[in-house]
DNA sequence: ATCGCTTTGAGAACGATTCTCATTCACAGT
DNA sequence: ACTGTGAATGAGAATCGTTCTCAAAGCGAT
């Protein structure tokens, strides 16, 4: 089930671009939501019963209203989680280039703020409007490096 | 061209996998390290006036070889550029999320020792055995901001 | 209950990537 | 140079993820 706290900020993002929180959207957002890291497609259709066509579309609406965001994993399909806004907290990946699996990090609060103001810079020095940054680690998982 | 400088060090990555360096394998990195930017499989095809079958079977051993770093795109197909050992220097990439071309920068030093820092960490805290990282900044290029 | 609009779902269509396999090529040994 | 062996090639077929299509169903407002 979708956590009522999520859902309420969902319906605004939602009504922005005059879509509904229907069922299945409901149903693609808590499998994101309980997933233990970014999910392909896939497993999104899986895991919320969902048909395919549908939970691609529904993906493709809630990253371009903000709410989900698209993980760009090492092959075979992106992933998606819930945006930042709707989960806990700012973080970032570590994509195995094995498996392709991707879990969450959360670097210093350091290196966060010193990639802010570089990344703050940019507009100015090379005339590039900043969306948000990527930074991820590349490597093998726990479980690839037993092989 | 491949310049020669690059040529020689490359015939040994390959060798290590029993590749060799043939003319279509030179043209592909030839286009690669002419290219500004990093290439699209389809890019490097024409550039090199090499089959595509053949220009994608090249970029995935160049890649496994450790020769050609593959960089992902905002859509619509990886792109690909010489790998840090064998072209400049450490970069990282501005990815226009309007038109899918990707750029190079190179963020301060400072920050680049903060990384690294961080990263180095990463295999004892977690147990991931990281072989690269990567920081991208998504965005809007100069052209597509003025649409 | 009705109207107008969004959403849905099954399958077709599409495009990028990988595979197949007969042919050609590169290098090592002679 | 000549030959043998395995690597490399290239054209098209096959595959796979993703998008599109369209008729049917759902939702909200009146």
């Amino acid at each position: 089930m979708l956590s009522s706290s999520i859902a309420a900020s969902v319906v605004q993002a939602l009504a922005v671009r005059e879509l509904r929180l229907t069922a299945n959207r409901r149903a693609v957002l808590a499998a994101l939501e309980h997933g233990q890291r970014p999910l392909t497609t896939e497993e999104v259709a899986v895991a919320s019963s969902v048909p395919v066509s549908t939970v691609y579309r529904n993906l493709a609406e809630l990253v371009e209203a903000g709410i989900v965001a698209r993980v760009a994993g090492a092959s075979g399909g992106d992933r998606h989680e819930l945006a930042e806004a709707f989960s806990e907290h700012h973080h970032h990946h570590l994509v195995c280039i094995e498996c392709g699996i991707v879990t969450d990090f959360t670097p210093s609060a350091q290196l966060e703020r010193l990639i802010e103001k570089e990344v703050g810079a940019l507009p100015d020095r090379v005339g590039f409007e900043v969306t948000h940054h990527v930074f991820d680690v590349r490597g093998r998982c726990r479980d690839c490096t037993r092989t």
